[in-house]
DNA sequence: GATCCAATTCCATAATTCTATAATAATGGA
DNA sequence: TCCATTATTATAGAATTATGGAATTGGATC
């Protein structure tokens, strides 16, 4: 992963509507959510949230498709992995020890069910 | 996690500069690195380095210790760890068949040697 | 104390990002 | 076709962020 697309995702979920919806959308899991539902479960302005959500789909980490009169959005999880493997890539230089507490916490918390 | 803790660690990771002092960071353990090396193996101005690392540090992902006239900073494994399952949290939402290929993936990713 | 070195703080400018209003596009039903 | 619904695009003002020069602080050495 080029350290551009890892900024260009940070960025994205850097925000505190945008960090909202990718985190609805990742619970919703692989079926998504319509740009419609998040804007009022979130109460966020129809235009506004079409903006946050092409910022999430320019970064890579959201994708989305037509469906009758509505655009279903679906969080993209090979995007969010290959970003957090940027994120920690190279740790412990050798000395597994120093994060081993991290490899364990994360691999838990990935899929917590 | 609260939300505003997580966007302060994404924007802290979402410029280059910082984002390339974290990774150096991570790669190089509990022992650190000196501003003034940081500094000279990025290219970076002294106080423009000064600047994104007290970013870094008031977002929780470095710490800082002085060692004679340098300080070193070090990355917080513990506070990355808790971004990571921020971001991944309640994901799938009761089908891990959507995210077991994260959470393999993220479980390698971590401490790969 | 005087001096040098490492790092930070202060401050101003340039650039970017956020958000909302207004206008436009696409779909489906009467 | 006409209309309501869903969503996006365009644009602009406000706010935030990034960066560098100059000055300052803290520590080591003489």
């Amino acid at each position: 992963m080029e350290s551009i697309d890892a900024i260009k995702r940070l960025a994205a979920l850097a925000q505190d509507s945008r960090l909202a919806v990718f985190r609805q959308l990742v619970k919703a899991g692989k079926e998504g959510l319509a740009a419609g539902d998040i804007a009022r479960s979130l109460g966020i302005a129809p235009n506004t949230l079409s903006a946050q959500l092409t910022i999430l789909t320019n970064a890579g980490l959201a994708t989305s498709r037509r469906d009758g009169r509505s655009i279903i959005y679906a969080a993209d999880y090979d995007a969010m992995s290959a970003l957090l493997i940027y994120l920690t890539e190279d740790c412990c230089q050798g000395r597994p020890e120093v994060c081993a507490g991290l490899a364990d916490v994360a691999g838990r918390a990935v899929c917590p069910r």
